[in-house]
Parts: structure tokens; sequence; C-alpha cells
DNA sequence: TAGATTTGCAACCATCCGGTTGCACGATAT
DNA sequence: ATATCGTGCAACCGGATGGTTGCAAATCTA
């Protein structure tokens, strides 16, 4: 039961700089490091490491088009991470609850 | 836009102990530190320091009974993380927008 | 071909994190 | 009064993590 996913997808989402990466990613549906590194007070390697690290938890896929590598967000992978929400809140959260209800858990 | 709860809540649940505490609380309703400590590979220092995150997250409550201390689940904190999820998740997957639709965000 | 861009790789650093052990203190039970 | 139980606090340890710099390689552009 440890669900090796859900670990990456909550540890990938717990800090604020890849959280900010998810969104602006969200926002632009697809960017290189270098440009999102200008957005964030960190050089342009670390964000190249935050994106590895939401690789590898799912939500972020990349593919090389001449010299730049360009990212976009993989859909499915925040699911694993609300699924377990859902499980576990449902039972003492009733929005969590109604949620499970509508979603046919 | 850091949101330090949400940055609390899903580094809290990014560690597999921290989520069976959190999915035991849920089935009991309320344990100590030594009950739960029985249940996994680890001191009971160690869950207590556990239980001690999941409080900083607001997801966890203590109330010293004689000598034991009990803990319980505290509703709404699950909400900021998965507000996130919702507000973000919603741009690209449509399962989320489904549930964001159905709660009436 | 020469120069500028964009990337990836590796080393390095300080700090955080999960876990342990040891111990002292308050609360119960005998 | 004494032994026991449950807890909290502090020190310590190894490994992961977020960040940096430096550099070599690949791909445009002039």
């Amino acid at each position: 039961m440890t669900e090796p996913r859900v670990d990456a997808v909550f540890g990938a989402l717990a800090d604020p700089n890849r959280r900010y990466l998810v969104e602006a990613l969200a926002a632009r549906e697809t960017a290189t490091a270098t440009e999102l590194a200008s957005e964030l007070p960190v050089t342009r390697q670390a964000v190249s490491k935050h994106l590895a690290a939401l690789g590898e938890a799912g939500l972020v896929e990349s593919a090389r088009v001449g010299r730049e590598t360009r990212y976009r967000l993989t859909p499915g992978a925040l699911g694993d991470a609300l699924g377990w929400m859902e499980r576990v809140g449902a039972r003492w959260d009733d929005r969590l609850a109604r949620l499970r209800r509508h979603l046919g858990g």
C-alpha cells in the first residue's frame, strides 16, 4: 500500500517552485527550461532539476525540438493523488464525500 | 502566491508512513502515538514527529488526556490541497474539470 | 567556418528529513 | 512510596534535496 506514484506526485507538489512550474505550464501549454527560469529567482539548472522531478512524478513530459527541449503537462498523474484524498478523506470530510459520490468512485 | 498551507499539506502527504497514519486515524477516529507506532516499522518517536508534521499541516489535532495524548483528524486542511489541484488541474484534465463544475468552484 | 545559444552532465555545498537512542518528567497503579 | 507507563526533549546520523558553478556538446545563425 505504499503506492510510489502517489509519493512522487505529492512530493513534487510540495515545493512552491515546482507548483509554480505546473501553473505556468498549465497557462502556456508548452515551454522550455530557460523560459521558465526567467520567471523564477533560481537558475536554469535548478528549474531543469525541478522539471525532471515533475517528470518522474508523471506530471510533465518533454520533447526535444532542435536545440531546445519543450515541456508539456501530462494529464492523469494528478488523479492518483486525488484518488488517495478521495478514498481516505471521504471518511471524515463530507465535502470530499460529495465529491466521491459525484465521480462514482 | 506561495501558500504555505498547501506546502505543508502536500509535504505531509508525500511520506508513505504519514499517509498511513492519516488512513489509520480515519479508521479509528482517535489514537495515541504508541498505538500507531505498533503498526508501523518505526519507533514511537518517529511516529510522534510525523504526527507533529501532520499537525503543522493542519491535518491532525492533539489533546492530552491523563498521561496519554490522543490524536484526531481535522477536516478542512485537505481542502486546501484539493483546491489547488482543482484550480490548476482543471485546465488540462477534464476529470478535474467535471469535479470543479460539480462542486461549484 | 566561426560565433552564439541551449542544453545536459558533474561536482559541490548547506540544509532538511526520516530515523534512531538516551533520558528526564508527569501520571497511574500497586 | 515505589514501580511502571506514556510522553516530550535533545543529540546524533546518513541520505535526500534544493541550490549553485563550471564546462563540454549539440544546434542554429552570420
